[in-house]
RNA sequence: AGGGGUAUCGCCAAGUUGGUAAGGCACUGGAUUCUGAAUCCAGCAUUCGUAGGUUCGAGUCCUGCUACCCCUGCCA
């Protein structure tokens, strides 16, 4: 679990903490999550993960999992699974906690008739058609249904032969009574059974009437005894409903949950809504809900980010009641902060260029020490040879004077070995360079008697007989934005088509060759990997989680 | 006859009883460096959407205005 020395404050803890002064909830805080078994989680929901989970811990309480699955016709138990999956391995437990909001369709079905003996529920004949145009527009107020004011008894035989599957889909719904001017529409008795002859995941063919979610969710909260009911702002109006239904049923102020909403998480070149992320899916533009660009749990976990890193960044944006869009540079910060702590370094070449050593005696190897992350003692041994690979971008043959690297005439010193000098460019007859002939200077490895003489430029390289191929997947982001950071409404359109580069045969120091999916490392200079699920025995497949900081690049730029 | 929200640096975001604008990201210098990374040090809002008002003093209180977001599913 992240050690979070800074604990930021936010609006929610001060509520928590206005709550605990007025000697509300004795029991302590108590929160939950809620998702709807209906879609793969993504970014967006760890924050809220984070939060729920955060707000429980830093207050000494705890937090449910609560599958909100009331609408049997959008859920399937193929959604718990990885749900459940994402959570865990972003750090948090719910212990022996997890329920389920269909746990509790007796009980929901239970306050529903004690609604109806209140006179605060009445069943309606009326079509989902009439139903919405009764129901008003934002400005006039809505019109009373014929058939509001059923005596009690005529409604609880009704909502009875409701459950019994007398009518058929539609036929009927259970109404809230509460008033159709109502200036907040979702106060204008909204409905709180409809009937559905669909089998539930979970509770089969036992119920063919289904609780909305205004229903179901504060009395799913009340049975739990949360007391704080995070969510997003978009529920803000469901509020007073929320507050009205609790009353009515008797929950008092104090003892009764009580909903919060937050500002749900934007980032510049990411679409989070279930539908434009089933559409990448569905139409190709990606491998899968996995696919490492994409923005769900499964995808940032295969792309290598890690959970410490998501939890830094949920607890660094904030939580606010403020629409925002959050810089995606500021995920990237966080994985390069977490990775630079803890991934080993190895050397790798993405792009090679021959290098011969014509001093360097032929058929001799040597083993150089190299350390595998500058904070740590821990070492490893690089192979050392005649005929060495480096980056291509590391030579230039006219090179502009900032140009720390390899040209001709030039030094540089190779990572954890020699300073070598540029004798010789060779080129094939198109007049690309193909290979360089370098000498070494023998006395400046380390320990050596020149080790500390000065070179502008390290580079990294691998030894020609002894690196492995790789594949290597580059990543850029899956859409393009606009200046703002906006997704143009048309997203498909901002597609990135160059979002995945594979680099076939990259070339990786033999030390990474026995290597397990997931494990990170950082490809000196060039930025963090982790290897992916694609590795067989025959061909490792890494994908790049993010570069490192390249202020050479923005030098050229600028 | 509409209702509900939000506005503090390029991006997030603290700022609870009015007392003189945290922090992070990004960016810019400089130091350091066998990763042009990391690290270090320095800089980065005389100003809090806007116009007034109250006050010795207002991001915080009052009034008016503006902009943006959400709401008319038998979805959540």
């Amino acid at each position: 679990m992240a050690e979070n020395t800074s604990v930021v404050s936010n609006f929610i803890q001060n509520e928590i903490n206005d709550d605990l002064k007025n000697g509300y909830y004795p029991e302590g805080v108590h929160t939950r999550f809620p998702p709807e078994p209906n879609g793969y989680l993504h970014i967006g929901h760890a924050k809220s993960i984070c939060l729920n989970f955060g707000l429980a811990k830093n207050n000494g309480g705890i937090c449910n999992l609560r599958f909100d699955d009331t609408n049997p016709v959008k859920e399937d138990v193929e959604y718990v699974d990885s749900i459940q999956e994402d959570i865990k391995w972003l750090g948090f437990s719910w212990d022996d906690r997890m329920f389920f909001a269909s746990d509790y369709f007796g009980k929901l079905y239970d306050y529903a008739v004690e609604l109806i003996k209140k006179g605060l529920a009445y069943v309606d004949d009326l079509t989902a058609e009439e139903i919405r145009s009764y129901r008003g527009t934002l400005t006039e107020p809505g019109k009373e249904s014929p058939y509001r004011n059923r005596s009690v008894e005529e409604n609880l035989e009704l909502f009875q032969k409701m459950k019994a599957g007398e009518f058929g889909d539609g036929e009927k719904v259970l109404r809230a009574k509460i008033d159709m001017s109502a200036p907040n529409i979702v106060m204008r008795d909204p409905v709180i059974y409809r009937i559905a002859h669909v089998s539930h995941h979970r509770t089969g063919d036992e119920w063919c009437i289904y609780p909305m979610y205004d229903f179901a969710h504060p009395l799913s909260d009340a049975i739990e005894e949360i007391t704080h009911s995070v969510c997003t702002l978009e529920f803000e109006d469901h509020r007073p409903f929320y507050d009205w239904l609790l009353e009515a049923l008797g929950f008092k102020v104090g003892a009764r949950p009580r909903q919060i909403e937050f500002a749900r998480l934007n980032l510049t070149n990411t679409v989070t809504s279930k539908r434009k992320l089933r559409q990448l899916v569905e139409e190709g533009y990606v491998s899968g809900w996995d696919d490492p660009r994409m923005p769900t749990i499964s995808g940032l976990r295969r792309r290598g980010y890690t959970p410490n890193s998501l939890r830094t960044f949920c607890e660094e944006i904030g939580v606010a009641k403020a629409n925002s869009l959050v810089d995606v540079a500021m995920l990237e910060h966080c994985v390069r902060d977490d990775l630079n702590k803890n991934a080993d370094r190895i050397m790798a070449v993405l792009h090679p260029l021959k290098v011969v050593i014509t001093n360097y005696p032929e058929g001799q190897k040597e083993f150089m020490v190299a350390d595998n992350n500058p904070n740590t003692s821990a070492h490893r041994y690089v192979p050392f040879s005649r005929e060495l690979y480096i980056e291509q971008e590391d030579f230039m043959e006219d090179a502009p004077k900032k140009f720390f690297r390899l040209k001709p005439e030039g030094e540089v010193r190779l990572k954890h070995g020699y300073i070598i000098k540029c004798e010789e460019v060779i080129k094939d007859e198109a007049g690309n360079v193909v290979e360089l002939h370098c000498t070494y200077d023998p006395e400046s490895k380390t320990g050596g008697a020149t080790a500390n003489r000065k070179v502008k430029g390290t580079i990294h390289w691998v030894s020609a007989e002894d690196a492995i191929e790789a594949e290597v997947r580059l990543y850029d982001y899956l859409i393009e934005t606009d200046e703002n950071g906006e997704v143009p409404a048309d997203f498909l359109a901002a597609v990135n088509k160059q979002s995945l580069e594979v680099v076939e045969h990259a070339l990786i120091e033999p030390s990474a060759s026995f290597t397990a999916v997931g494990t990170h490392y950082q490809f000196l200079r060039t930025g963090y990997f982790v290897v992916d699920k694609d590795t067989t025995s025959e061909k490792l497949v890494f994908n790049r989680v993010v570069g490192l900081k390249d202020s050479w690049a923005k030098a050229k730029k600028g």
